[in-house]
DNA sequence: AAGTGGTCTAGACCACATC
DNA sequence: ATGTGGTCTAGACCACTTG
């Protein structure tokens, strides 16, 4: 009398009354079992998943035992509830422009500085870049360098790296057509989605005067030095940045509780 | 029968059946209610709080509503559940050194640096200091400046204002026997507990040639600045302090999901 | 053994979004 | 009107900590 009325890739119900518990509470299991549905692609970013009712039907659990299994994915970033609509797969990291970092005079809130690809390569990767993106050393990918500006003034410099082949259409095609915002693209045109990032803030130099000449900066002007390596849902890194900007434009705020 | 075991400086029972709920969801006003008590003193930091199941029949409502309301308190940081124990109010924040942002040679992991006290004076607070601490401007502060070191040699140097009277007993004893934390101190010596505090990191240099002297550095050497003000559990400022370090050794890591 | 928080159930009703 | 997630109830039992 069930209608499964979704396709799925793991045994439909796990009958018998014995299911997987050695000493796991049955909330984190259904969450785990949730998560590699995910990972595994059943349901992509973006699109709704079976409503929490179906779910709890599904695995035979109490509604309210459901809603603190996908309450552990909620706190862990992977899905996101809305009332009235339903629960849906993270898109792609939002707001995480590393221009947060930093105060550029008259920057208008959530303004979108204007890009310029300054170079687009493929290259072989060097050690760090291939240890970052858990490539072989020296296996192709596609450097990119990307100038920031802010009312026409240019204050970040990025140099992007990409694992080839997964980007191989942005090899040959107009960087023009890129636009402002790079994660959007990827999922556009690589099928590539942004799901969580690491960053590392240092302090040091330019990479090179000609960098410092992009920024307009001098060649020995601090910069604050922002490094990212971005994962899919599925925890691989699927792009590794660097990005420069004057270290006096530079503030960040931290809250402890 | 019921056993009023706790002393309480509000309406024991909201009776007749109207709460005040104007749109508000009851675990949210219990959240309210609860937040308003532990702010009051009712229940004081590290002390345990009346068990849920008491709670929940104090309020009349259902175990889990009451569990509900105090999550949220557990989200903010409020209080601490440990199963098994009880509910307590959070103690003061651990963890929060500035050296968290740096690195220096051979630091240990977890190593207390040792600290010195350089100068500490009774002053008017400049204006900057007393909007922080939200005094008249030149109403009276004590003002220390700290220097940290780890295996003997300098690494931060602390510029830090507490609002007086509330730590009067600090301004004549030996700051020797201040130790290396000073929050604990805080809260021995003083009665004050850091509940929450705000972080600001930029790049500078040291306050004078003098600074850059305590901390081995050239004047002109750059310096990340971490600028915090520290919380009370009432949400007051009970210290204003300005760290300089130097900005090649400074790294920090944030996480986006 | 007693007390605590953590898990789980099986409902009911409400608030929000969409068609 | 229907379907979604959010709130609330009233229990039961489990896991952990302490005396």
């Amino acid at each position: 009398m069930t209608l499964v009325t979704e396709a799925t890739t793991e045994p439909l119900f796990c009958a018998g009354g014995e299911r997987p518990l050695p000493g796991m509470s049955l909330q984190a299991w259904l969450a785990e079992r949730l998560r590699a549905r995910i990972l595994n692609g059943e349901w992509t970013p973006g699109q709704a998943m079976p409503a929490e009712s179906a779910l709890a039907a599904h695995y035979g659990v109490a509604l309210g035992t459901m809603r603190e299994a996908l309450r552990r994915l909620v706190d862990d970033g992977m899905i996101e509830r809305i009332h009235g609509r339903g629960t849906f797969v993270r898109r792609a990291l939002v707001g995480m422009s590393a221009l947060r970092f930093f105060r550029f005079g008259g920057q208008a809130l959530n303004e979108v500085p204007h890009s310029r690809i300054v170079e687009r390569a493929v290259v072989e990767a060097p050690a760090e870049v291939a240890e970052a993106l858990a490539m072989a050393p020296g296996a192709p990918v596609l450097r990119v360098r990307r100038l920031r500006e802010v009312q026409g003034r240019p204050c970040l410099l990025e140099r992007i790296w990409l694992p080839l082949p997964d980007y191989a259409v942005l090899v040959d095609d107009d960087p023009d057509a890129w636009g402002d915002l790079l994660y959007p693209m990827y999922a556009a045109r690589c099928g590539l989605t942004v799901h969580r990032a690491v960053e590392c803030i240092e302090f040091g130099q330019p990479a090179s005067a000609e960098d410092a000449a992009l920024l307009e900066l001098a060649p020995e002007q601090p910069c604050a030095v922002v490094t990212r390596s971005a994962f899919d849902v599925g925890g691989r890194c699927i792009e590794w940045r660097v990005t420069w900007g004057d270290a006096r434009a530079f503030q960040f705020t931290v809250q402890l509780t």
